[in-house]
DNA sequence: TCCTTTCGCAACCTATTGGTTGCAATAGCC
DNA sequence: GGCTATTGCAACCAATAGGTTGCGAAAGGA
């Protein structure tokens, strides 16, 4: 079970945050589309979607002179992974606490 | 529903999940006992734990001359919403495309 | 073929952040 | 009362991150 740290890290920046989850409500767009809604340059935008693409919450295809970027939520079962082990540990916290006082 | 930003620019920082899961499954500690398990100084975790306390991952009780702090796994509960309404905005998206080849 | 988009690379700037050191204040034990 | 732990506050430092500008290259439509 891998680290969910690059995954909290790419999701913790707003605009990163934001251009996933407009791929994810919207639809695939490229970078130079998604800078024509935002309000920030292209290749800043460009940056961040090479970053989500490291962690593989954007997939990226070339569609002849254009890069295509698509959202995709497998990755996210990472994160919700690491929530469950949290709640675990917790639990299991909580149960030995109480056997102490039998 | 507030936004999970401030939680998983909390959570993003190595060092403050590291903080937030020693709490979680070992149990309170004060800033200096957890500078004497971690490599860095107190004032370091302090700053770390102040944050974690802001977003209320972690409870602050003084006793004594000391101050005690607890994970706090509820908040938690705001990333599992968002991790929610991202699988929602997928699947809506999945739908109506599924709609338009009939 | 030429011109326009679109993209990638690189340099650069600035603000933020994680971390440190130093010191004053306070609570408790002897 | 005096010594010792423990905390809080502030200044400071270095590295990183988010963003911009500027450029060269390649793909496609006119």
């Amino acid at each position: 079970m891998s680290d969910p740290q690059p995954l909290l890290a790419a999701l913790a920046d707003p605009t990163r945050r934001a251009l996933f989850e407009r791929l994810n409500s919207e639809g695939p767009a490229s970078a130079s589309q998604l800078a024509a809604e935002m309000p920030i340059t292209r290749q800043a935008i460009a940056k961040h979607l090479a970053l989500l693409d490291s962690v593989g919450l954007v997939d990226r295809s070339e569609q002849g002179r254009q890069v295509v970027y698509s959202a995709r939520v497998a990755p996210l079962g990472e994160v919700a992974n690491w929530l469950q082990t949290v709640g675990e540990k917790w639990d299991g916290r909580l149960e030995r606490l109480k056997r102490s006082f039998e």
